[in-house]
Parts: C-alpha cells; structure tokens; sequence
DNA sequence: AATGAAATTTAGCCTAGTCTAAAAATTTGT
DNA sequence: ACAAATTTTTAGACTAGGCTAAATTTCATT
C-alpha cells in the first residue's frame, strides 16, 4: 500500500479528523455520529459537519446528510497509515528516549503527521519492526494490515490464570500514571491467585510480588493468557 | 535558557520566520529586508509585513516601518531553540536512520516544529551531545550557545594543506549530492596537491584517492586544518 | 535638490478552520 | 402517530496567513 493519493496534501486537522472517525468506527457497528466526533475533538458540530463534507470531496468518507459518516476505503488506508506512524514514534519514545507508558501520547500526537515515507519505513527498521506499541495495541505495517493480539481483560479470566500483561483498555494518563506508581509494566507475568466474590477484587501475583486490585483496574488490564 | 515564553504559543509560520530572520541577520551587519525575507520564504513582501507586526507584537523583533528588521533576544533564543531542534534531528536522521546528508535537510524542516522539551533533551542524549550536524555547523546547547568551528574554505588554504572535511557552505541537495556521488563525505581526510592557476581548480588527495575539483566545488568545502 | 526606481506598506480580498445562533431533520416517548 | 427532545445542518461571522493592486517611503543618480 502506498498512500499516495492524498496523504501528501492533507492537512493536520484532516489527519485528525480521519484517525477520530477511524477510532469511533471500530467500536460500534453504525456510522459515526456528528456528535461522537465533535465530543472527541473538543470542538463544535457544526465544524464536524463542515469538515466531513471537505472529506467527502477528496472521497476520504461516505456521507450523507443527518446519516452519520464512514471512511471509504481510500479513507480506511489514510487512518491507518497515521496509526501506523502514531504507535511507531511511540515504541520509538519508550524503548529509545526511555519516556515512561503516559508520557508518548501527545508527544506521539505530534510526530503522527510528519510527512516523509523514507523516515517511517527506516524508523520501523531501527526499531526492528515491532508489532505492537507500548500500550499493547497492534502496528499496521506498510500495507495496513495488522493482527488484533490474542488477549483477555485481567477481569474476565479464572482464578489461577497465568498470563503477561500485553495492554490497557483505558490508556488515560491518570491510569497509566497509577499503573506506573504500583510497579505495573508490559511484559510482567501476572497470576491470578484470588477473586473476591462481593466487588470482584482481585489478589494477584505480579513478577513474585502479591497484591491486591480492584475490578475496576483489572477490567483495564489485558494479558495474554499462557 | 528555557525558550519557554513564547515557544509553545508559536505558530509554525512564527517559527520559521523568526528563523529566516535570524539567518539574514547573521549574514550582513544591517538589519533584514522585507524583501529578503520574501525570497527566502517564497511569500510576497507584502505577507512579510504582516507577519513582521504580528512578531513585533510578541516582543520578537525590532521593528520601525520601512527600517528592516531584528531579533530581540528573545527572538534570538527562539531561534536557537528552533536551529538545535533542527540541527539535532538532521543527526539523528543520518546516524540512526541512514539518511544521506541532502535528504535531512526537507524531514528536520517539518521535525523542527515538534514542541516537547523532554523529547528533545532525550534526543540530544540519545545522539551524546553531538556539537557540530551532518553539514558541519555548529549545534546550540540548552542554553543557546555554541561555537563555530575553526575551518576554512577548501580554495583558501596553500598546497600541501591537509585538513579534514568538516562542512560545507553551500547545502543545497545539488551540491550534496554530488559530493555524494563523487565519494566525498564528512571526516574524509584531503591533501591539496597542486592549485591551477588558470582556472583555480585543485587536485587533492582524499582518502588515498587522487582527484581534481573545480575551484567553484573547493569553495563551499570547509576542512578544519590539521 | 529633484526625480525616477526600488522597496515597503496599506487596503481589500481569499481560504481553511473554527465559532454561535437558528433552522431542519431525525429519534423518542407516550 | 405525533409532539417533544435531540441531533445535525445551515447561515453568517471571525482569525491566521496568504494574495494582488495601489499608495507611500526611501534610495540612487543625476
């Protein structure tokens, strides 16, 4: 896949805008609401609907009026290659600049629409072509596709499971941040030892050390379960 | 020196003003023309105007109509900000990534304008505090400082001279690339062997290897004399 | 010192992307 | 099924940054 068509003449606002509609479109099933995107972006409506119809133009999204929204597949190809660069320079931040799980994303936000084929393809090659960026989610590579990784949330699997921690559902800085602060990382070996029945807490053992999480922080853990 | 004041309200238009400004500025002792600044930009002198009153604004220049223009030092620190963000990631390019010397030139254009301190002390880290970049000029620190290096213009110095390649003057890709394609690089050792009078042109040794270059090449090479 | 040339600024217009307020379409609740 | 609530779109305005054309200031040359 080369993204010739138009990712060299779009805008950064229109980046963003085809990353967001990108996001929402995975999770459900429908098209994308006006007002899903506006919410995200922190901006008004009716600058979504102006913008859409932009994007319309240029074929980036389907789009009738009042009908919701959905990226076309030269819009599908777009989103993707600005994921791939987003996680790339992220994996690039963490193992190579030593930043910490919370500290990548705005920066990452910002190197996400550099525009240079040559500088993504030799910094997938620095960093040895990984497949997934440090929050655990997955890497397209240079044709888009990507493998949705085999993994469970902490919340959902019986007591006794082993697994490595691959990933966080939530991925806000004030979890990541907590995570950090309790000697949670990716790639710690997670046993669970316990489930408390009356507010689904969980006692965990995590790299030979015991602790205690509650529901809420274990149905934002994925693991990979051995 | 933290650029913090204004660096992080700049647009990238502000930004790559104030470093033409600052370029200008060091080249002649009188401040910097409207229509300089225009050519360089590729803009009309008449846009130059209006940015130059938006910049005055900001306390980033000196400005009186019809005078030209200059840094104040706050302009001055900006810019130096923006030049060790260029400069620092024209080296990454070619050290971690294999870039050669004229294709860093259009990426560290766009990486420049990359606002994140933490991300740019790692990098500076990262690369061992290089003080000089792939064509030879010098890297601002923190602070803003920096040396020139002691070189001279390759047509400049005696036969017999043997010095080391440490930069040139003129960077357009044109020149770099034929440097390139002629197998003269950065560190290569040159020995002035004989100066035509004629036409000026050199034969010189560089790395074993004898050759003869035009007096127009000779003079945008710097060597730092051994 | 005056005048023509060159440089610079002003005035007014344009586009991308945003906003508010109001209108139109859709969805929901009864 | 229809009124009310919600969502979406339109209309009109604003800002940053650019443009053209015209006016103004400075410079260079007699």
């Amino acid at each position: 896949m080369y993204f010739c068509v138009n990712m060299y003449s779009m805008t950064r606002s229109e980046e963003n805008y085809i990353k967001t509609i990108f996001h929402l479109g995975r999770k459900g099933t429908r098209d994308v609401a006006t007002n899903a995107i506006a919410e995200i972006m922190e901006t008004k409506p009716s600058s979504v609907t102006d913008m859409i119809k932009r994007l319309s133009e240029k074929d980036l999204v389907n789009y009738k009026r009042y009908q919701g929204v959905s990226l076309t597949s030269l819009g599908t190809k777009t989103a993707l290659g600005i994921i791939r660069k987003h996680r790339l320079w992220e994996v690039f931040l963490v193992e190579k600049l030593d930043f910490s799980w919370d500290e990548v994303h705005e920066v990452a936000e910002q190197l996400e629409h550099i525009k240079s084929d040559k500088l993504i393809d030799s910094l997938d090659r620095l960093l040895a072509y990984p497949k997934f960026d440090p929050h655990g989610d997955p890497i397209p590579d240079k044709n888009g596709s990507f493998k949705e990784r085999d993994r469970k949330l902490l919340s959902e699997v019986p007591v006794n499971t082993v697994g490595v921690c691959v990933g966080v559902k939530d991925s806000s800085t004030t979890f990541l941040k907590f995570l950090d602060k309790n000697g949670i990382a990716l790639g710690n070996r997670i046993k669970v030892l316990e489930i408390e029945e009356f507010d689904g807490s969980l006692n965990i053992e995590i790299e030979d050390r015991k602790m205690q999480i509650s529901n809420v922080i274990a149905s934002n853990l994925y693991i990979n379960v051995e």
